[in-house]
DNA sequence: GCCCGTAGGGTTTTT
DNA sequence: CCCTACGGGC
């Protein structure tokens, strides 16, 4: 790989230029946009139009800005700059725009109150502030008690986008209080207006209290600097004399705060050149805007405008399919402006290719073999080659087959860094060594660290659950053979050097500092010394993640008012959960290697050769998910989400991989990526190569996968199991069937190996638990004819309460508050004021076949009319109107229903979810047909247990929230 | 052609 | 959990 972009001798300032490109580099005085496709040298035109003006003495550097959109972009200018003005003393200002705004604000912020000394705060660094200011917020609903940093992501980011425009919290709270005046009788409004309101008081108080306390963060830098352009005309001033020439690179990419800075900095000399392409405007998920480029007409009518269309870089058969596929698009500049961007090219080349596989593992398996072929038989280098994928993860398979066909590659991740196995087994020792330590870390250290057999480990476990000790303690008692547990001779002695390695290191741990006790740590177990001279591709890889995390430990050490280790978790944590995960180390940067990169990655890069991969259904373009806190419509105008939208901005995505492509372009999909469909291939390669509908989807092809439901080494980390013997038969709860249906894995850890007593249970399950027993209690009492006072319920609630795992006492508080309150209403709703219930808690237990399924009921009642089952639910309320969806849909009332069909042999009337704590009742029924198929689906379940069929499925979603998660190794999080 | 159940995904990245 | 797309059934 190399930049983009000539090195033209410095000879001849004009020298290889075409006319267009020319008449922009030479360009006088005032505003000029410059708008271009691909590879029409918009960069060129910008570095070189810089070098002119100091050569033809028009310009002293020192009056240059350049501003660009990242650092990257920043420093290649620059180098690009230096080449073209020979004498090193092109001092141009060349600098990121919020390189700019940090300059601006060390000089001039104090007018508006910002002492110069302030300290940047990095995406983490915001989080960790927000997290640990959260109470002081004044938040409500976005930031619920059952788990008060639920949206502390989202608050970030809505706090940052409001500064892209920027929108102040004066105005978005003026634009909420105006809004709840005028929308007396519209709740739904109302709401809306409420929770606007919420975010502009907590906006206005995250910036006060940093502001105070000299911190701003990456929007401040640009929206403060604005701020500062308005109140400070002398400011001002000063800087719109100082640079006389002002240009902007990747102007497509920009935000409106960005363009607003740009005007008011050009406004009296209007020397302005930008240059953009609004077909790779690929960043307005993050707040650019196609509106920069339709307002710079509005702001400067007179404006130049020259259009690029020579393209210097792919062949005219690559420039077709990206044209006809970018044509889809309705919201682009050359039918609003008129304008042509078609693309000129002499060169011509191979037409692109399509190559259909039948699954994940053979598509990348194919191009690997393509690449290694190309590259032996001396037709291309690695470094001519990339591999584009739309999002990290899809990377994974083509490393790997990169790697068994011996391909040396690039993969610059962007984040993974904490899922690494070499740190989170850092991670579990340091929990390990401290008061905060969980049966988990111990558990995880044990196994991935100590290579403790999981044989040994589940015996351990088991051991647990008749045994009411710690699993420190069984396995010092296995270390020096005074258990009962049966432990192999391997396992003993890992345990032993294990205990004996936390013996020592604790001891270590008390004095020094955390990045000496992990130095410590890794000497023990011989890895620096493997490390020092890696042996192998994973082993630099490694090493270079552990140097990476060592500079996580060095950030805290810096901050920290005491370097040691409990400290550190608990700034560990906070960053695990809200801040950054940062990108894996990277290897083989400037090397002659392939380089897979996402494509937003690959932006403004050139290959010979391109292979996009995973151009399937799902996968490319990827589904519209719209996440985070919308700034209201009315303050952001032009400011829309829709599925078009998103679907045109992939499309512009897959124009920018298209065109990265100077020779060859080859787009790969495969119909079976490991899910029940099959895939078929991206619409976008149907339009860029004119194929119409893709054929109807065929059977798809399972060979592969079912080959691997046999691979000796799967399902990872577990022990070997013996398939139950068939005349055994195999118990469900609803729990179980729930925990299968959401992984096999997990029912595996739970109900097979039986982990839970290592397992930390979350604040909400102890939280409902106590809610349910006071629940249970006071229904019985009622059943008995014997109502219980509130006190009495209270005290039922009280002593099942348990006090772990709330952000704070006051915080633990609240939530009993709250429990409190609701069984206070739910009292006087449900017991005083309704009839007794026929039975409380009912245990069940019906057969199908050789399955037994059991469970209990929390509240049964039987009418004239038939019997009425009702679950209690104390997860927040959702909205009311969905109550009877959830009945519907719930798992649980099924097999409740089912029990009592198969028991009676009648449907139960009614299914009742109750919420406790808003009082919501949502209602439903069973049809036969519909238990049926929950029959069905439970004896499915059976089928599989019996079969020792556990593999993973892990999710974005179940996985976050799984209590296996810190002992799983399939973990998707 | 429309309804409903079911399957599948849950980005992208910079400062 | 929540949202969307697709395919089967009518
Ligand atoms: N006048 C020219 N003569 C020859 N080659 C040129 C000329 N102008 C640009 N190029 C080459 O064309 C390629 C694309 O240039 P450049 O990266 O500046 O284009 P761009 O418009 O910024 O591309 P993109 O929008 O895709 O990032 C580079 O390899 C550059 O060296």
């Amino acid at each position: 790989m190399r930049p983009a972009g000539p090195h033209p001798p410095a000879t001849s300032d004009l020298e290889g230029l075409d006319p267009e490109q020319r008449a922009a580099v030479e360009h006088d005085q005032g505003p000029l946009l410059i708008v271009a496709g691909a590879g029409t040298g918009k960069t060129t035109v910008i570095a070189r139009r810089i070098a002119h003006l100091i050569a033809s003495g028009r310009a002293r550097p020192s009056e240059i800005l350049a501003l660009t959109f990242n650092e990257k972009a920043a420093t290649e200018m620059q180098e690009r700059v230096d080449v073209l003005v020979p004498y090193g003393y092109a001092d141009a200002h060349i600098a990121t725009f919020h390189a700019f705004g940090e300059e601006v604000l060390s000089s001039f912020g104090i007018e508006i109150g910002i002492a110069p000394s302030f300290t940047v705060l990095d995406q983490t660094a915001q989080a960790l502030f927000l997290a640990e200011h959260l109470e002081e917020l004044g938040l409500d609903q976005y930031a619920p008690l059952s788990d008060p940093t639920k949206y502390l992501r989202e608050l970030a980011g809505f706090f940052n986008k409001l500064k892209d425009y920027p929108i102040a919290a004066e105005e978005l709270r003026r634009f909420a209080e105006a809004g709840l005046a005028r929308s007396e009788t519209d709740p739904a409004a109302r709401d809306g207006f409420a929770r606007a309101l919420e975010l502009a008081r907590a906006a206005d108080r995250y910036n006060t209290l940093g502001w105070k306390q000299g911190f701003v963060d990456f929007g401040d830098l640009l929206a403060l600097t604005l701020r500062l352009f308005d109140e400070s005309p002398s400011a001002l001033q000063f800087l719109q004399q100082r640079f006389r020439y002002v240009l902007v690179d990747e102007f497509q990419d920009t935000n409106p705060v960005q363009f607003e800075i740009v005007r008011r900095l050009t406004a009296v000399h209007r020397n302005l050149v930008v240059v953009g392409d609004d077909d790779q405007s690929i960043y307005r998920f993050r707040g650019a805007h196609l509106q920069n480029i339709l307002k710079f007409h509005e702001f400067f009518p007179d404006a130049r405008s020259i259009v690029l269309t020579r393209n210097y870089r792919s062949t005219r058969e690559i420039l077709k399919s990206a044209r006809r596929l970018i044509l889809v698009n309705q919201d682009r500049l050359e039918t609003r402006l008129l304008i042509s961007k078609e693309l000129l090219t002499e060169r011509t080349g191979p037409m692109p290719r399509i190559k259909e596989l039948p699954t994940e593992a053979e598509e990348a398996a194919w191009v690997a073999a393509e690449i290694r072929a190309a590259v032996e038989s001396g037709a291309r280098r690695c470094r001519d080659i990339a591999i584009l994928v739309r999002s990290n993860k899809n990377a994974e398979p083509f490393l790997r087959a990169l790697d068994e066909q011996g391909v040396p590659y690039y993969f610059p991740g962007s984040r993974g860094l904490f899922q690494r196995p070499e740190i989170r087994e850092m991670v579990a020792l340091l929990y390990s060594l401290s008061q905060d330590a969980r049966e988990d870390h111990l558990y995880h250290l044990a196994e991935s660290a100590y290579g403790v057999p999981g044989d040994d480990l589940s015996r351990l476990v088991h051991e647990l659950s008749s045994e009411p000790t710690k699993l420190r303690t069984l396995m010092e008692r296995a270390s020096n053979r005074s258990t009962a547990v049966e432990i192999s001779e391997e396992g003993r002695e890992r345990i032993a050097t294990m205990l004996e390695d936390l013996r020592a290191l604790k001891h270590t741990a008390r004095d020094h500092r955390v990045g000496e006790v992990l130095r410590a740590y890794l000497e023990r177990r011989g890895i620096i010394k493997r490390l020092r001279a890696p042996s192998s591709f994973e082993d630099e890889i490694k090493a270079r993640n552990i140097v990476k995390f060592f500079k996580v430990v060095q950030m805290f050490a810096s901050v920290a008012v005491v370097d040691r280790v409990p400290l550190f978790l608990r700034h560990l944590g906070a960053i695990m959960d809200y801040g950054e995960d940062p990108a894996v180390a990277e290897i083989g940067e400037e090397s002659d290697v392939v380089q897979v990169l996402t494509i937003h990655r690959a932006k403004g890069l050139e290959f010979p050769v391109v292979y996009l991969v995973q151009a399937a259904t799902d996968r490319f373009p990827t589904r519209n998910l719209r996440r985070g806190i919308d700034v209201p419509v009315e303050l952001a105008p032009g400011e829309r989400t829709s599925s078009e939208l998103h679907k045109e901005e992939e499309r512009r995505l897959c124009y920018v991989a298209f065109t990265r492509a100077k020779e060859e372009l080859i787009a790969t999909h495969a119909v079976d990526y490991g899910g029940k469909r099959p895939r078929q291939r991206s619409e976008f390669l149907s339009e860029a190569f004119d194929l119409g509908k893709p054929a109807p989807a065929q059977k798809r092809q399972r060979v592969m996968e079912e080959l691997e439901a046999y691979r000796t080494d799967a399902p990872q980390g577990l022990p070997p199991l013996a398939r139950p013997p068939a005349h055994e038969p195999i118990r469900l709860s609803h729990q179980r069937i729930a925990d299968y249906d959401t992984c096999p894995l997990k029912y595996h850890f739970l109900h097979v190996l039986a982990v839970d007593p290592i397992l930390t249970l979350d604040h909400r399950v102890n939280f409902g638990n106590a809610v349910h027993q006071a629940v249970a209690f006071a229904l019985e009492r009622h059943r008995l004819g014997e109502p219980p006072t509130f006190e009495q319920v209270l005290e039922v609630y009280r002593s099942s309460w348990r006090n772990e795992g709330y952000r704070s006492e006051e915080h633990a508080r609240r939530r009993f508050e709250q429990g409190a309150a609701a069984l206070r209403s739910f009292l006087e709703r449900e017991v005083l004021g309704e009839e007794p219930p026929t039975d409380v808690e009912r245990s069940f237990r019906f057969n199908l076949g050789d399955v037994i399924v059991s469970g209990r009921m929390d509240r049964v009642d039987e009418g004239p009319d038939g019997v009425v089952i009702t679950d209690y639910k104390t997860s927040e309320l959702e909205g009311e109107e969905h109550a009877d969806a959830s009945a519907r849909d719930n798992l649980q009332l099924s097999i409740y229903a089912l029990a009592h069909k198969e028991l009676t042999g009648r449907v139960p009337q009614r299914l009742e979810l109750r919420y406790v704590l808003g009082g919501a009742v949502g209602t439903s029924t069973r049809s036969e047909e519909k238990l049926e198929r929950t029959r069905d689906r439970i004896l499915a379940i059976a089928e599989s247990v019996r079969s020792v069929d556990f593999r993973a499925q892990p999710s974005e979603h179940n996985c976050s929230i799984c209590a296996c998660r810190p002992i799983c190794s399939e973990s998707a999080v």
